[in-house]
DNA sequence: CGGAATCCGCGGCGATACTG
DNA sequence: CAGTATCGCCGCGGATTCCG
């Protein structure tokens, strides 16, 4: 990994497991929706706390994601959402999807350009 | 990785080491030019010919790479190229080099958006 | 020259348990 | 609830050697 180029520092991240899962399951449903730790978790299906606590933090250092924390209140509440930078890169990373629904097998879980729904 | 999503699989082999650097190799240069092992791998800095021919295999095998031998001469020489599809994917994955560009610190490589010679 | 075979080390990731 | 702490595994990739 050459750390003097962009590119290749922004997939050294993307490219870490779970990465994209995240910011996908960040993207869906309403834009700038705030969504808590143990919901992304859920969706997830099996991520142990560890990585996507440690996915999470990387995601905002590097501007992708924000959090915001109510500790006022008990349970902490802890939320995450996409950032306008985030969501820009996951539209880039869905270029890929069009690709890929181009060349590859035919994709039946979704078609729809702009779905926010179905898994990507 | 969910093996029924196209995306999911896609990026299980480009988040691979050195893949992405290799797609650029391929893509860099005049179109269609074919490029020997030795001279990819020249051009890589350090990659194990392990690596590289495990790599040049995976994109072959995806449709993203065509490998021609001619065995008649000695020694063998086996080149390779990028397929259609391969040039298409490498487009798509230089929409997250303009989205780098736009949001992280500028990159004194290269601006311009078709360069086919500096290192992205 | 273009790989294939073998061996080995390291670190990313998973599982689990625990805490403010 | 939202994470940390600890431990252990295994699989990727690096180095080297050999073959057609």
């Amino acid at each position: 990994m050459n750390p003097e180029c962009t590119l290749c520092k922004t997939m050294d991240y993307l490219s870490k497991k779970w990465t994209i899962i995240i910011l996908f399951e960040l993207w869906k449903g309403e834009e700038q929706k705030w969504k808590r730790f143990s919901e992304i978790e859920a969706l997830m299906g099996h991520i142990s706390p560890k990585i996507l606590a440690e996915r999470l933090k990387e995601l905002e250092g590097e501007g992708l994601v924000i959090n915001r924390v109510d500790a006022s209140s008990f349970p902490v509440k802890s939320e995450y959402r996409l950032t306008e930078s985030g969501e820009e890169l996951v539209e880039a990373i869905r270029q890929i999807k069009y690709w890929a629904l181009k060349w590859k097998v035919h994709n039946d879980v979704c078609m729809i350009q702009n779905c926010r729904k179905c898994t990507f």
